[in-house]
DNA sequence: TTAGAAAATGACAGCGCTGTCAATTGTTAA
DNA sequence: TTAACAATTGACAGCGCTGTCATTTTCTAA
């Protein structure tokens, strides 16, 4: 029924021993040997027992996703991404949601890693933004891939997979811009986290690049939620249109402060985009269903997470990754909450 | 370091076969045997490897969870609920994402099935809901538990956890018709899906309970979106007021149809909650972030899931089950969509 | 009390693979 | 051509557990 490695030996004449080396890629195989026993492999269907590899092996087959965000539309992605790169590899995937303010979550994680022998993990944020936390890992021997914001990996500690929020924000801004905007507000997300800094950043050097001059009233200080939005649109909308204060567009740090913002300005009365344009980010499914739907930028995220997972599981098994993307930049999508001025 | 089963039968004074005997709950082990074991395993700190297990027995500890879900707050609550029960009891989650509407759905899961040796599948709607997909997993063996909508298992086939949508529904139209509405809309979800019939049938109920008869121009058959719930309310605020048919509330069938019946009812310059009420079903995230706030019903899907899959992992065990809830009967949650009449 | 049956326990093989190390084959340089 | 070495391959044990079946202990009834 189920090919083993004694059916596969058998078929392509040599010990079970040669098989397991080509299957995990050992140097020290002919190649004449290794085609004949890939073709083996390839006509018994066969695939190495999971169960039976961790048994008997020191290495591990099993990567973990952990994970702690309240984006389940993200997490979902990545899960599915990072899943379809475990099935194609033959990895086992161990899921870990947990809470990154729990007190001693490092340790308990690191307690379940070993527990669980897993050979690497996949991190988003906030644990990828984290450097004390990754270099606990790293310093195991457990590899570590990140996937973050920014445009290039901030150090050495494991490779990185980078969302370039920076271009996609300045295309943001600038598509805000071109609508004739001026007086551009941004309500960011937690100042920690590096996709508020790097979204921060594209909007400044949007600014910056067509001659607009920062005006330090139309930066909110918010967090990543709904009523961070409400309220900073409602300080925002409540500036001195005379003083050239009010801004007559928001660039919100995500959907969510996006559909805020756009709350708040529905209590205010003012029409959009007719009077104010609200842009978000991320592409969350509520952001098509805002009235009006929101204008946002879209990233991958199945695709960015197969990637990482395929990288990581490059690294676990010592092949050079093949020439795998390392930075995504989302793109911008255009809806019905951006308009001209 | 980590203690294996020799360990532990060094320690009691017993044979290893013995203490696998314990861990796997068989009988035929003196009571007295069985503890000083048990004593041992705690001392230990034991927790038997998986893989050796797998490798070794004709049993399996691998459950899936097996979705097609598109809302991904459900999938993950799910998802982290099943994940507890196995964390508890020893067993290994399996995690497939996949298209219902997929061709060889059937058989492609019940491939995966078989190569990953699964021994139970927690289904979730829709392929709870779909008896020929039970049955053909059923058939193989393969221990199922169902959570669906409704107050009784519809048949035999498996265990099932149910979630009383319909005493739900009730609930929630009461709570329309307590604040003195009369004329209230149903926008109704798909037709074939339990929850639909279920929550439908509670809407009648408490029109029927309160003697208020049923206008079929007031029922909308729709299905579980946005775009359905702004179609809906649309067709429904152009009744004919005059001829009593417009509503002055609409009971979404869930939390997005309700936000695009919102969506809508701002398009045609209706207040809310003034000048119509709007509840939605499902308690998801955005009912909070539209505006007004939804009212709705909630769910505690963590715990629906963690129950059921603890129900599966006894049956895997042939354990009686120590007496789980099987129905859960959602909770209302009044917030700003709905007012006096 | 004791044969006979039932209950409780243990010895041992082996699940499918990998690690170790020995055996074989191929290659190089003198 | 051959010793010396490197590359390739294979034999075998054993990972931690469960299934089978034999053995020991306990219980029952005459």
């Amino acid at each position: 029924m189920k090919a083993t490695i004694n059916d596969v030996a058998k078929l392509s004449g040599v010990s079970i021993k040669t098989v397991s080396r080509v299957m995990n890629n050992e140097p020290s195989v002919r190649q004449l040997t290794r085609e004949k026993v890939q073709d083996a492999v390839k006509e018994l269907n066969y695939q190495p027992n999971l169960a039976a590899r961790n048994l008997a092996g020191t290495k591990s087959y099993t990567i973990a996703y952990v994970y702690d965000n309240p984006n389940a539309y993200y997490v979902i992605d990545m899960q599915e991404g990072i899943l379809a790169a475990c099935r194609q590899q033959g990895f086992e995937l161990l899921i870990n949601p947990c809470d990154s303010q729990q007190e001693n979550i490092t340790e308990e994680i690191i307690s379940t890693i070993k527990h669980a022998r897993v050979a690497g993990l996949v991190l988003t944020p906030p644990f990828s933004e984290n450097p004390d936390f990754v270099k606990r890992i790293t310093d195991l021997d457990i590899h570590v891939v990140r996937i973050m914001s920014g445009d290039a990996a901030p150090d050495e500690l494991s490779p990185c997979v980078m969302v370039n929020d920076r271009d996609a924000a300045q295309t943001i801004t600038q598509h805000l811009i071109d609508l004739g905007h001026n007086k551009i507000a941004f309500i960011a997300g937690e100042a920690e986290h590096m996709s508020t800094i790097e979204r921060y950043k594209g909007y400044r050097r949007a600014l910056k690049a067509n001659n607009i001059d920062f005006n330090k009233n139309l930066l909110i200080e918010g967090e990543y939620s709904f009523e961070s939005g409400v309220n900073g649109a409602k300080k925002l909308m409540s500036l001195d249109n005379s003083a050239d204060d009010r801004p007559s567009a928001i660039f919100s740090c995500n959907d969510e402060i996006a559909a805020g913002a756009l709350f708040a300005a529905r209590l205010m009365n003012f029409n959009i985009p007719e009077q104010l344009s609200i842009a978000g980010f991320e592409n969350s499914p509520f952001s098509r269903q805002t009235w009006p739907k929101l204008t946002t930028a879209n990233q991958p995220n199945k695709e960015i997470a197969k990637n990482a997972a395929s990288l990581l599981i490059s690294q676990i098994r010592k092949q050079k990754s093949n020439h795998e993307i390392s930075q995504y930049v989302p793109q911008l999508v255009v809806r019905d909450s951006t308009g001209k001025v």
